[in-house]
DNA sequence: GATTTCAATTTGATCGTTCAAATTGATAAC
DNA sequence: GTTATCAATTTGAACGATCAAATTGAAATC
């Protein structure tokens, strides 16, 4: 099992091709100046040998390893796990796009992290990085810039915003909500979403108030506003709540699915039926919300591993690799900061409103 | 933010402590062989300059990358997300503890899964792969074998088990709950369970019954074992079923904390109160577990990626790292496949019997 | 026919590290 | 005083790829 199939270098195909190093190494980065026949006879002899560049000789002569790397966390809150996970993924595939490679790293003690990222920098190891979850006041970018290695984040501080990040716009997506609800005919529309001090879910309200206030209707939906922790639990408490007062709202909007959830139980536990006697909607569209098929904002997590990647790419050593032919939006503009716009996913949570 | 400090080589090294580049390395590799004062000197150097051995080409000349690969699935099921970020996460500790990189990558397509593996390995960006997910009949390890590359499994196929594999007894860990329960004096004993065929979910019923039929219980149990896909709303139905039973059970082991949460709410539907009522217990403690005051079996995930990553070792061709330390039951034997015991997390939803 | 021109290909050198062999310089042995 | 012994250190070579410069050979020019 240790030894494996011996892997032929440049020089092996060189032999079987009758030609030397050098030629074998201009078929494959610059064909043009090969003549036909012998490039036709050095690619048998590549076939024939499952020849495949060295990694290492590459990274060692171009000095650039072409690997991109992030850290993960050891505990990630319940409701986050999965978009971390479609991120991870996402930005697996983006990388790959580019023949680059992700490498991921843990770096638990704080103190620790800057020093990872130094270590792993100064070994050539890893070319730029990614971080997310940044907040309002992270350090870490600052830090970054620093170290002096290219670095991309998801997310975004309040304040410095002169390096590269991608982010998703919370506050349209709030405001979608609102929109969606207020044209189904709701005006008393609740929310319960995370203490304050999350710019996530504060910019998520904000979209949403930004919506009512527009539509007059922050009068009535005037203390609907409530804040906990991200769990089930506490969706059902103040879920409960809301349902309890005298002028109970006819739509919830949750700042996520897992308090969406513990709303929905609240409402069932009153006899509710929820997408009939109460909307309500969650953030995230996380496997759980199709699951209870309750609407939610879905997060365009791959575009964003995705802008990221092309954010970096004129930043990376490797600068040959020609830019990826766009899919999306052009953006030949100079990139700062980007945020892209999440998408209501509509499920039966959400109906129209009924009087109770 | 491109640039960045420039990095120095062991030539720096050298230059600034009056030395030749081997000496360098051998303060670093071989201090025996340098004398006291000298690397004293090149220590002092070292520190000064900050120097980082080059990673590509110690890699070149090493012909080992120290590099681990693990491929990531793009959609996982809803409870396995946090036994498989718990698990990367783990393997990237343990892989760091043995100097070691870790490299994860996409390939969703089953044809070009393997091709992945082959091109990682061929191009020498990877030593040895981890896999993980292994069922029954997975064909995965035979596939492995013949590429040639070093790797282990989390997880084991029925039949050919003539690799490194390293999985959590399942069976132990359906005993260890049956054994509780029928030590607070349950009797019937209920399962809501995945459709058979998953060898996890199977094993953890064969480790029920076999404790079920030790206490004679088997009999009484019958009619209990129900099964449905990973979901919630499956939990609930379930459960329903069977707590609407003439002779409920008294408590119910469900294959998955996402099962055991759909039967807590089946229960409270029907207005029994979990840890008083009725005994729930699930598995993989996930933080919903937590959340809802959950028993449940955990699995040893980090025991299991360094359980992994010491089977890997003395076969990975950077054989020159010094076997860590062992913290656990030590293992000198001859390394085949090997299981790790589960344990039980008691929290209060496994209450003692109490007769309705 | 000698010289220029140019495409096709080869040789030399380099990236940073470490193994293997060679060199240096001191002390011990005879 | 020459030689053997040995520790400490240095030089040479190699890992595999690719840039830059050199070489080859044929066709075009005068």
């Amino acid at each position: 099992m240790d030894g494996g199939t011996p892997t032929a270098s440049i020089a092996d195909v060189a032999a079987a091709a009758g030609v030397s190093r050098q030629t074998v190494s201009n078929v494959l980065n610059a064909p043009h100046r090969v003549r036909e026949e012998t490039r036709r006879r050095v690619e048998a002899a590549i076939t024939a040998l499952g020849y495949q560049p060295n990694r290492a000789a590459q990274a060692l002569r171009a000095q650039t390893s072409r690997v991109i790397g992030i850290r993960i966390e050891s505990i990630q809150i319940d409701s986050l796990t999965t978009v971390h996970d479609r991120f991870l993924h996402a930005l697996a595939e983006a990388v790959q796009a580019i023949d680059h490679h992700l490498l991921v790293f843990a770096a638990d003690d704080p103190d620790d992290e800057i020093g990872t990222y130094t270590r792993l920098h100064r070994t050539g190891a890893v070319d730029a990085f990614v971080l997310y979850g940044i907040d309002e006041d992270d350090v870490r970018p600052r830090q970054m810039l620093h170290l002096g290695a290219p670095f991309a984040t998801f997310g975004r501080t309040g304040h410095d915003t002169d390096h590269l990040w991608v982010d998703v716009d919370d506050e349209t997506g709030g405001a979608a909500v609102a929109q969606h609800l207020v044209a189904r005919g709701h005006r008393r529309i609740g929310f319960v979403g995370w203490p304050e001090g999350s710019s996530v879910g504060d910019r998520r309200v904000a979209g949403l108030r930004g919506v009512l206030d527009k539509h007059d209707l922050l009068g009535e939906c005037a203390g609907l506003d409530l804040r906990g922790q991200d769990e089930i639990a506490n969706g059902v408490t103040l879920g409960g709540i809301l349902l309890d007062r005298p002028a109970p709202p006819t739509a919830v909007v949750a700042a996520s699915d897992t308090l969406a959830v513990g709303v929905v139980q609240a409402a069932r536990a009153r006899g509710l039926v929820v997408g009939r006697d109460l909307a309500v909607v969650g953030f995230d569209d996380t496997p759980t919300a199709g699951v209870f098929d309750l609407s939610s904002v879905r997060q365009p997590i791959e575009a964003v591993a995705r802008s990221i990647v092309r954010a970096l790419q004129p930043h990376l050593p490797a600068g040959g690799t020609p830019p990826q032919p766009e899919t999306e939006p052009s953006t030949s503009e100079v990139f700062a900061g980007r945020l892209l716009a999440p998408t209501l996913v509509v499920r039966a949570s959400s109906a129209a409103a009924t009087p109770r």
